[in-house]
RNA sequence: UCCUCCUUAGCUCAGUUGGUUAGAGCAUCUGACUGUUAAUCAGAGGGUCGUUGGUUCAAGUCCAACAGGGGGAGCCA
């Protein structure tokens, strides 16, 4: 019977009162021959275990090391010591498992954040792991109670995928096909009819497109899950396996999926804010830490904390993007030519540099960019009636970057065909989606929103590999 | 993929203008102590200096390539 144990974040919260007890869990530290510092994952608090002096052998003692399993029966008893409200004054001490004190990695002492991606497979025995993981089931929790709270219906999009058309990225092939002797057409080309699936598929770059589908018949549609994109990016704020929320929203426009999102975005923060309220506090103390030993320059001005707060309480600041170029343009770092890249001229893309302007030096909070010019989006953005710009946006998060993309979708027939026509998206292999379009269509709109990217941002994380459990990025694939 | 920096003990790092047996703190092991808080004190073990090649009488130190990692950029969420 192990589930008559009591968790430590529960046992913490009692008044002592000799209550006979049973916790399990790992060393966190044996002081004195004496005093552990048991830890079980549900708290980063650690319950101090008394083993008093004499009473057990030193066989027993000798294996309690750090990070060795135990199990612990005794009595709840006011502190003696100074640091803590209650102990455990054990009466059975059990080891469940040895830990080899020479092999064992992990020191309780500072380590480094990529040492420890090197042992993913036991960072989550440290606190900063155990508090970042416990904060991003938060915000998962969080997701699915906003869009159920709404009557959204939580809709599963396919992780195969035959549609490479959205061009979202480099897609990752999905085949059952030998390496060697592939089976090849008449002209040398593959020949996809002996795949599993009778023609070419990869793994998904969203589910948007099918996430439209469920929206125009159910209404208010979101998804949740892996997403998959094969770039050779190497950088904090990307990964080649992401968790991906799009929701879509059918009779929406762009207000309507902007307000959305600001409220989303407020909402599952102030979950965690609300839940997970010991891990932020330890996390913007780590991030406080960290921040101390950079250049007074680099330092932001608010905590974690405060700028979780700030971020709830304020509006988004909305703005088109010819507005931003026009603030860009005038500003006296592009006067000065302090941008690596100058903005002169309407239709560019947005470097990081002129978005990071934006989010952290002129607004200071989260930005909504809206109305792209056409040219640098995706075909299914409807068209402005200005005939230059679409109905995108992009949400910009201080120290993160681009956060949520999203847009009001093109439900026009005429105007999407010719769309696609441009910009050589294959129609006939796309019948399925324009079919909404063919079939009742509705002004529907909806955003990306990358999950770990959010994670990030409430913990303060500053490499996206640190707060995924088992970052896949290019040239690593471990555990 | 591009630019840039880094790679010395299990971890974090020092190592002068190239010059004998490569250092520190923490961790580990042994012993002491015992109401400790990343316990303390004493002692011990632990390194083909990322890999390969080159320059040199002599390379941890200089040069080149490769590998891995960090920071920045692009692609984006």
């Amino acid at each position: 019977m192990f589930n008559k144990r009591i968790k430590i974040k529960e046992l913490l919260a009692v008044e002592p009162q000799q209550q006979e007890v049973t916790v399990m869990g790992w060393v966190r530290t044996f002081r004195n021959n004496q005093f552990i510092a048991l830890n079980d994952g549900s708290t980063n608090n650690n319950l101090q275990v008394v083993m008093e002096l004499g009473k057990f052998g030193d066989d027993l003692l000798k294996r309690i090391t750090t990070s060795a399993s135990l199990k612990v029966t005794g009595t709840v008893v006011p502190s003696l010591g100074k640091g803590q409200k209650l102990e455990l004054k054990a009466t059975h001490v059990e080891i469940l498992g040895d830990c080899d004190a020479e092999k064992y990695p992990l020191q309780p002492k500072k380590h480094s954040l990529e040492f420890l991606r090197e042992i993913a497979h036991l960072r989550f025995r440290t606190n900063t792991f155990g508090s970042v993981f416990r904060v991003r089931n938060a915000l998962a929790f969080a997701v699915h109670k906003f869009f159920n709270e709404k009557g959204f219906v939580y809709m599963h999009t396919p992780i195969i995928t035959a549609s490479d058309a959205e061009g979202a990225g480099e897609m990752f092939k999905v085949t059952t096909l030998p390496f060697d002797n592939t089976p090849r057409n008449v002209d040398g080309s593959i020949n996809f009819k002996e795949d599993f699936f009778g023609r070419a598929t990869n793994l998904t770059v969203s589910g948007q497109l099918e996430g439209e589908l469920a929206a125009t018949a159910l209404g208010d549609i979101y998804t949740f899950g892996p997403t998959f994109r094969a770039e050779n990016s190497n950088t904090a704020r990307h990964l080649a396996e992401f968790w991906m929320i799009e929701p879509e929203m059918a009779f929406s426009d762009l207000e309507d999926n902007a307000n959305l999102a600001e409220e989303f975005i407020k909402y599952i923060i102030g979950y965690a804010m609300v839940h997970c309220r010991e891990d932020l506090d330890f996390l913007a103390q780590r991030l406080a830490d960290e921040e101390k030993q950079k250049p007074q320059l680099e330092r932001s001005e608010m905590g974690l904390i405060e700028r979780l707060e700030f971020v709830i309480q304020n509006d988004f600041e909305r703005l088109t993007y010819t507005e931003a170029i026009q603030i860009l343009k005038e500003s006296n770092h592009n006067k000065k030519k302090k941008f690596q890249y100058l903005v002169e001229d309407w239709g560019v893309d947005l470097q990081s540099e002129h978005e990071r302007y934006l989010v952290e030096k002129h607004f200071k909070k989260p930005v909504i960019l809206t109305d792209y010019p056409k040219d640098i989006k995706s075909f299914y953005m409807r068209m402005n009636d200005d005939g230059k710009t679409v109905a995108a946006m992009d949400i910009l998060a201080p120290g993160i970057g681009e956060i949520v993309g999203g847009s009001q979708r093109e439900e026009r027939m005429d105007v999407l065909e010719k769309r696609m026509k441009e910009m050589n998206i294959p129609a006939e292999e796309m019948w399925w989606y324009l079919d909404t379009r063919r079939f009742g269509t509705v002004p529907h709109a909806g955003f990306g929103l990358g999950f770990e990217r959010m994670v990030q941002f409430v913990t303060g994380m500053t490499n996206i590999r640190d707060v995924i459990p088992f970052p896949r990025t290019p040239k690593s694939a471990e555990f």
